[in-house]
DNA sequence: TTACGTATTTATAACGTTACAAATGTCGGT
DNA sequence: ACCGACATTTGTAACGTTATAAATACGTAA
């Protein structure tokens, strides 16, 4: 054992060296990490308490390339749009259910323009990871048909009206119903809601509920032409001040998310009207920070941390192997304030 | 070749596959594939045409044993605090630059109160990438001592006051400077600066910065008690109540962020100082969704998916053996609007 | 004592790649 | 025709793990 010239590369211990030391083979040394009850419980106790005074760590690629196996979890982003931090919320939320067990998460992230279905499909072909998850999906979403034909594990922030898979889902109709009923309950008649992204299913889900809300009460709702979820704000801010302007302009504004509501305040105290009084506005929250926002506006709030535990939850339970119908979320609004 | 009962897996092509349809043997066309000069130039054409035919791909799982290379970066995300999406930019400036290379992004998150040694710490010790990136580095940081050690390749998003390494940071020094200018500038003669977390290298900095500007203009400056940066924007909000009542309160505040701004414009609001007239804000601005914010306020601009364009090329290019010194950014501000 | 079932452990091969050493082919010079 | 130098290609082994099949030990019934 002389420890001579080349500058001794510290390596990691494998099953190798805990076999050495215990003396057992290394077949045993693999099985016993996995807790076979084949090996006898006395062996399986020394081994594991060599492996752990030698830190033994099993080597991920090695049991990747033997087992097929990635222990990994695909992170699909969006493009950067700027619906505040909902990228970062969600990330929380799947850390927090990965930390503690033997997955990891990898992330890509499509550029704006870009087939969105390149990264996933990238995925599935070169098996980079064991289950993958994204958002903003479509009714006749192509991703969800291809992992289906795939038959691989995923899990969906939207729903698609496609077959059974896993999904979270935020109560779109329930949240544009309750805003339509408390706006209306403050006396508004006339009520705007905005909906970026139209091809959206969310978008038909809060639309469907906000005609029958409307319905139901006999007032007045416009339903815009689409703003496009990643537009620039600017652009945003002029279109809704067009919306709020003329004779016949709504009395009440119902904001899908806090950037639609900056961007919707922001035109409503441009166009020198007075909230409150001449307007109304209600918005979507996801994030504590827009309750410093002045002036202060009625929110209903959607937690979008929980959302991705939940998510990370049903993804890890599918590739365990848990029916995909079992696994579905359908997450009712909570009221602000 | 007939196609019967085992459903007929569709297994990946390999090295092997592309071997036998170009009738090479697999080391040929590993070499090939590899552009090795040593083979010869017809030959490499050949089978990268049948490896493109065949649609291969490198098997990531394989090589990492092989070669002991990961091919992977990985992000170390600070818990999720309330800095307007700061990961997401900087996710999205890396996904920019490591989309058409080789490697790929993994994420780690630690939680609030957990040691952020911790996960950096395993990454090295598993080999679990080529590289590590974290954020609010402090001047002694323990994260970048140990990484020296380890002469692990690694860029940091701040400074410290330690021994050579890659970084990017932006001169806060020059931000507080800036901002005290634009204030006195305006007739302002007692100007707060709100600092969070004193620990981290960026606030020193900024202190710096504001200590000698305001030294400069012999005005009265103000530098609080820490606030701390992951800190309920609802208790920053009181604390900066209390700290604009009172006879000598300050007429003008610098804001390092706009949580921060947020927050204090809120406090002057409730507080029902008038802005312009009573007090003046100036902040430092990381997204565009602020342009929206009202009252408009004067920014300086700090660009974060930038940042991580510049750290991810910096990281690549040291795990190419670039000299670490030779990979240190000093972003200087640019003035908003 | 022998045989046999059971409990436990082990040897061997393989996943797909690349490093290394060895082999083959080709050409010009003699 | 033979040799050596060079260009090009190939065989073998190894990375660390686990699936499979085989081997060993042990106790007990005949």
């Amino acid at each position: 054992m002389t420890q001579t010239s080349p500058p001794q590369v510290e390596s990691r211990p494998t099953q190798k060296t805990v076999a050495e030391k215990s003396g057992f083979a290394v077949t045993t040394v693999s099985r016993a990490l996995a807790d076979d009850p084949l090996i006898a419980r006395a062996t399986r106790e020394k081994i594991a308490k060599v492996a752990a005074d030698l830190g033994y760590t099993p080597d991920r690629a090695a049991q990747r390339l033997r087992t097929g196996r990635t222990n990994v979890i695909a992170l699909v982003l969006d493009p950067h749009g700027e619906i505040l931090n909902f990228s970062g919320s969600m990330i929380t939320g799947f850390a927090d259910v990965i930390r503690d067990t033997r997955y990891h998460l990898t992330l890509t992230q499509y550029q704006m323009g870009e087939d969105p279905m390149a990264p996933i499909r990238h995925i599935v072909r070169n098996k980079l990871a064991d289950g993958v998850v994204f958002a903003r999906t479509e009714p006749q979403d192509v991703r969800v048909k291809y992992l289906i034909e795939a038959g691989f594990p995923f899990v969906t922030h939207g729903r698609t009206h496609l077959e059974s898979h896993a999904w979270y889902d935020y109560d779109n109709a329930a949240f544009a119903r309750l805003a339509v009923d408390r706006l209306v309950a403050k006396g508004r008649r006339h009520i705007l809601i905005i909906s970026p992204g139209h091809q959206y299913t969310f978008a038909s889900h809060m639309k469907d509920g906000f005609r029958a809300a409307v319905a139901a009460h006999g007032i007045a709702g416009t339903i815009p032409e689409e703003f496009t979820i990643d537009s620039p704000s600017e652009i945003a801010n002029a279109r809704i001040k067009e919306r709020l302007s003329g004779p016949d302009r709504p009395d009440a504004v119902i904001c899908p998310g806090e950037i639609v509501a900056i961007a919707t305040l922001a035109a409503i105290n441009d166009l020198g009207l007075e909230l409150g009084t001449d307007i109304d506005v209600i918005a979507k929250q996801t994030s504590s920070v827009f309750d410093l926002y002045r002036p202060r506006i009625d929110t209903v709030h959607e937690n979008i941390e929980e959302a991705g535990r939940t998510m990370a939850q049903a993804l890890l339970d599918e590739i365990s192997g848990a029916a995909p119908e079992t696994l579905q979320t359908l997450q009712q609004p909570k009221p602000g304030f």
